[in-house]
DNA sequence: AAACTAAAGCTTTTT
DNA sequence: GCTTTAGTTT
């Protein structure tokens, strides 16, 4: 590809940033603006015109979604497809350098990673140890990745044990987490980057290694790093300088889970010859879709100016429909929906409807489903989260790393075979005083005395069985797998609901090796699970980031979901409320819905909620607003404020037609603008048919 | 050791 | 309202 051809479909800015190939680079790219295609222009202008190896640049990102998606189009623009690529998400790339260095902190190589759960286990058991309330671990877990993820580690917490809001408990629990991750060989998301840190921190010829390994670094995303992601970063690129950081300030929507967005303030002052380019152009809305979410957003004090602006038309007005109640949210959006669906410009793919909280879903996923639409839940249970799954990718990992006493504590009793909680306790306690892992405990048990036969036998078929399995490894994994199943009767035990899935995993691991495996099933949330098939897609604010929708429904625009009852104290957390609902606006190409409702089920009560005060801040220009009303007795009626003006047409629902080859029928159903009416008629001779007024000579009778 | 029952929770969550 | 957890029974 030639260099005019990689320049050609970019903006000036754009073009811009494509070519400022040396030197620290901060592009500030607004909802929509183009920043992946930046990013990958650049990586191909960098490898076809600057003739730097693709295996020099490392690209980082959040998602494995982004990931995928990047190397899919820098592959598309190079032509061909190349093998060992640094594009990633962090911890994937963190990953794959810990594989190579990490023995220098006591680690084996072929250490496991611990998703939430494991952690959350861990932590349980150890606050069962230490006798506190095993209740907490989630606050506790909470903390610990907060720490982690601005570099403190357990003796940087020790260090402060004067000082007044010194937590004894916890830092001993602490200490604990990490001896115990140690002991297990395991490293928790967190630890990815915070190993990978200190590497470079402790080890400056390791560091100058990969300095040398990676002269061109890009950080997709950016708003959304963490003190130790930006550390890592920092440090990479500490020599070269060949920074490029693409991140929008008005999308930080995870400073709940430490992303720190001053990060990109800090990259000015940190690298101070930093390029800043910002990319002002939106590709996706019509005006008045960003006209609303312009008028939002600006009501934020901290953020770094800008305006988007669009060489689109106007547009349809943005619709903001009122409803009694939660149910008629639904029953509004579905209908909608189907209407537009019916007029045969979109297809149900094209629809998403984005709401505060999961627990909305439902109401929401009941009128889809009684209006015979189509649709997805996404985000809400991943496939590698449910039970079954993750019990036998505990087997997988515990077959690679006997050491693994967190997954092999989960997989020891299921299914059950005679070591409960009792034994189990005894086993960790001895364990523990003799400094050994769990399954090498279990190996001493059976050849010495004090136990009984029957206690010992189940431990030695236990035992049999992971060595057994152990040594199958190697092999095909999917006849690992098929062994697993068979050895432990698993299939069985967990019934024939949860034993499709496992079939189904069987069946996704074809070709694949086990370590490979494990750790794509570690760091992999499939957002997309079944990306087939044409349905409307149902997702929190939060996972829409990144996504776009010919037709965009926000739901619950309500003060107290958006935004949320805990987050209206502070100010910062309310800005970040309005970003959420700056994100979730921008996600629409076409048509934007924004519905609330007067009161909504909150668990067993029903609240009495006012309209969203961000809602004030949409100029009054671009949308529209109109209310469901009850009508007179008990039956709700619409008032007739219609998407478009209501079609005058007289082949309405309900009446008698003829047509000249089918004979007499009666409308079902009337859509479609005034030059291009289409009708739904039953015919009793020929059943339902699709008509076009413009075409089909009807008649009314 | 497993099954049952009562009680207490309860945002968002790229990895 | 429904899922997760703790405590109790069988």
């Amino acid at each position: 590809m030639s260099r005019h051809d990689m320049l050609k479909d970019l903006n000036p800015q754009q073009r811009e940033a494509v070519l400022h190939s040396e030197g620290p680079l901060l592009v500030l790219a607004g909802a929509g603006s183009g920043k992946t295609r930046v990013i990958t222009h650049r990586f191909a202008y960098l490898s076809t015109v600057k003739k730097v190896p693709p295996t020099s640049i490392l690209t980082m990102t959040f998602t494995n979604k982004a990931a995928d998606e990047m190397k899919e189009r820098i592959e598309g623009l190079l032509g061909r497809s190349i093998k060992g690529l640094w594009i990633g998400t962090f911890h994937s790339l963190c990953c794959r350098i810990l594989r190579r260095e990490i023995e220098r902190f006591g680690f084996k190589r072929d250490f496991c990673i611990y998703d939430e759960h494991d952690t959350y286990d861990l932590i349980r058991s150890i606050l069962k140890a230490f006798n506190m309330h095993e209740a907490l671990y989630k606050g506790i877990s909470s903390r610990l990745s907060t720490l982690k993820a601005s570099l403190i580690g357990p003796e940087d917490l020790l260090k402060n044990e004067d000082s007044y809001d010194f937590d004894e408990k916890f830092a001993r629990v602490y200490v604990r987490y990490q001896e115990e991750l140690r002991r297990n060989n395991a490293l928790d998301f967190d630890d990815l980057i915070m190993y990978t840190v200190r590497l470079f921190e402790e080890y400056p010829k390791v560091l100058r290694k990969y300095q040398d390994e990676f002269p061109y670094i890009m950080i997709d995303e950016f708003q959304d790093t963490n003190i130790s992601q930006y550390r890592l970063s920092k440090l990479l690129a500490s020599r070269d300088k060949n920074i490029c950081v693409v991140g929008d300030d008005d999308q930080s929507i995870y400073r709940f889970r430490g992303a720190n967005v001053k990060n990109i303030l800090a990259f000015k002052n940190d690298f101070s010859k930093a390029k800043v380019i910002r990319l002002e152009q939106n590709y996706r809305s019509t005006k008045h879709i960003l006209d609303a979410a312009g008028g939002v957003i600006s009501c934020n004090s901290m953020r770094m100016p800008k305006r988007l602006w669009t060489d689109r038309t106007d547009g349809e007005k943005v619709l903001y429909c009122i409803t009694n109640t939660e149910r008629d949210e639904a029953g509004y959006i579905a209908r909608t929906i189907k209407e537009l669906y019916l007029k045969g410009r979109y297809s149900y793919k094209d629809f998403a409807v984005l709401y505060r909280v999961n627990q909305q879903a439902r109401v929401i996923e009941d009128a889809m489903r009684d209006s015979g639409i189509p649709y997805k839940v996404i985000g809400s249970l991943s496939f590698y989260q449910r039970k079954e799954i993750k019990d036998i990718i505990s087997y997988l990992k515990v077959i690679v790393n006997p050491d693994d006493s967190v997954n092999l504590r989960r997989i020891i009793n299921s299914p059950p075979r005679g070591i409960g909680a009792a034994t189990l306790g005894r086993i960790e306690n001895e364990a523990r005083k003799k400094d050994k892992g769990l399954f090498e405990m279990m190996k001493i048990i059976i050849s010495s005395n004090g136990y009984s036969a029957s206690l010992k036998e189940k431990i030695r078929d236990f035992v049999e069985l992971i060595e057994d399995l152990n040594s199958q490894k190697d092999g095909e994994l999917s006849r690992l797998l098929e062994l697993i199943y068979e050895r432990t009767g698993y299939l069985e035990w967990v019934g024939e609901e949860r034993a499709e899935n496992l079939t189904e995993l069987l069946h996704s691991v074809e070709g694949k090796d086990i370590k490979g495996f494990i750790d794509t099933a570690s760091l992999y949330t499939p957002i997309d699970e079944s990306q087939d098939g044409d349905a409307v897609s149902l997702m929190t604010l939060h996972c829409a980031k990144g996504l776009e929708f010919p037709v965009v429904f926000i739901a619950g625009a309500e003060d107290g979901l958006v935004p949320y009852f805990h987050a209206i104290k502070r100010q910062e957390e309310l800005e970040e409320e309005r970003r959420l609902l700056y994100v979730g606006i921008t996600r629409a190409k076409d048509r934007l819905f924004i519905t609330r409702a007067k009161r909504r089920k909150f668990y067993t009560s029903v609240k009495e909620l006012k309209p969203s005060r961000f809602l004030d801040e949409i100029p009054t220009g671009c949308y529209q607003c109109y209310e469901k009303r009850h009508g007179r007795g008990s039956i709700a009626i619409e008032t007739k404020v219609h998407l478009e003006p209501v079609a005058s047409t007289p082949f309405v629902a309900g009446v008698r037609v003829r047509h000249p080859k089918w004979g007499i029928g009666v409308v079902r159903e009337s859509y479609g603008d005034d030059d291009d009416m289409k009708v739904m008629v039953n015919f009793p001779s020929v059943g339902v048919k699709r008509l076009s007024l413009r075409f089909a000579h009807l008649e009314r009778i």
